[in-house]
DNA sequence: GTCTATAAGATGATAGAC
DNA sequence: GTCTATCATCTTATAGAC
């Protein structure tokens, strides 16, 4: 299903993978280049900068996030199954990537990356959360802004504690807290 | 105050703070040892491997956090009190500090982190959470074990989140709703 | 405990051939 | 677009003097 991926996308889809792994200064593109068969210098053709593979990596990761958000919810009415699809979204970076998310990481690494990237995580954060306090609004949540980025931080949090204890449980608990108690206590 | 600080002591500050601001791999024994005036190699002595120094900081994380968490609860009789205070030292990490917790980021870091410091993150989370869960059992609440690995998971990510959006509301947001309706929703 | 000296390897990055 | 060759710099780490 990816035989046709351009270079550029072959290139994103290893450098993803391996910094949802280990972080920004841990991956070199040597160790990109190597997955690939190719050589460092060819990455630098691409992406002459780390910094401007970063931006690269987050701007596409958002990219698709928005769009995999807007497929998966374009039919749906209630805003309720639009959350627990919002939801999934991260559930299936975590359970089936068995990664988690991009910004997660390099948000824990923010103060040390470079500003335009950190700026970059930001936006992500911002989108998601202007998005939850919209459907948290629909639901008509008196405290919408406190769920909308409390939401966030407990998928982010949950991939964390979930990744390194190797227990799938505590993401699935906090998306139970979200999808029961977060709309029905705050009504 | 820390006019006696040992050399240990002083490595570990020093160190702790540059790792909770751009994680693992992005400091080195020689930004330690600019930091303390010393040659690097110094502190080949105090830490023969980078390992060493990493489990080191971990574990003295972890105690000092226990510590903390005994010393600021033992005089309090309510668990509503006591997981008041334990969001306080989340809280006194992220505002007074200005630093996200060290787990939090060696946590996201996990997968690429030798395998002895995933497991001391992982033995500092599960710590975190049998308290958690013990509070939330004396507060008679029924889905016990759900809010004690969730209120880890939305304190932790709350901070990267807070961190990285410059905005501490986003974290007290999170310990409000800890305080407010994990409780009360769910007895 | 801290220093100098040193090592082997990794890192981001560039120049220029094909 | 990818290659070879090369670079300065940084990295963890060690040996041995003071």
């Amino acid at each position: 299903m990816n035989s046709k991926m351009d270079s550029q996308t072959q290139i994103l889809e290893i450098a993803e993978r391996r910094m949802r792994i280990s972080g920004y200064n841990a991956v070199s593109y040597r160790d990109i280049a190597g997955d690939l068969g190719i050589k460092s210098s060819s990455l630098h053709y691409h992406f002459p900068k780390k910094e401007d593979l970063g931006m690269a990596l987050v701007q596409r990761y958002s990219q698709l996030f928005q769009q995999r958000l807007e497929t998966q919810t374009k039919s749906l009415t209630h805003p309720k199954d639009k959350l627990a699809e919002f939801i999934d979204i991260y559930r299936h970076a975590l359970i089936k990537q068995k990664l988690v998310c991009l910004c997660a990481i390099l948000g824990a690494e923010a103060p040390g990356l470079p500003p335009m990237i950190t700026k970059e995580v930001n936006t992500f954060f911002e989108a998601n959360i202007a998005w939850l306090k919209d459907i948290y609004t629909d639901l008509k949540c008196k405290n919408a802004a406190t769920l909308a980025t409390s939401t966030l931080s407990l998928l982010e949090g949950a991939m964390i504690v979930s990744s390194v204890n190797k227990n799938n449980d505590i993401f699935e608990a906090a998306a139970e807290l979200i999808e029961q108690q977060f709309i029905i206590s705050s009504k």
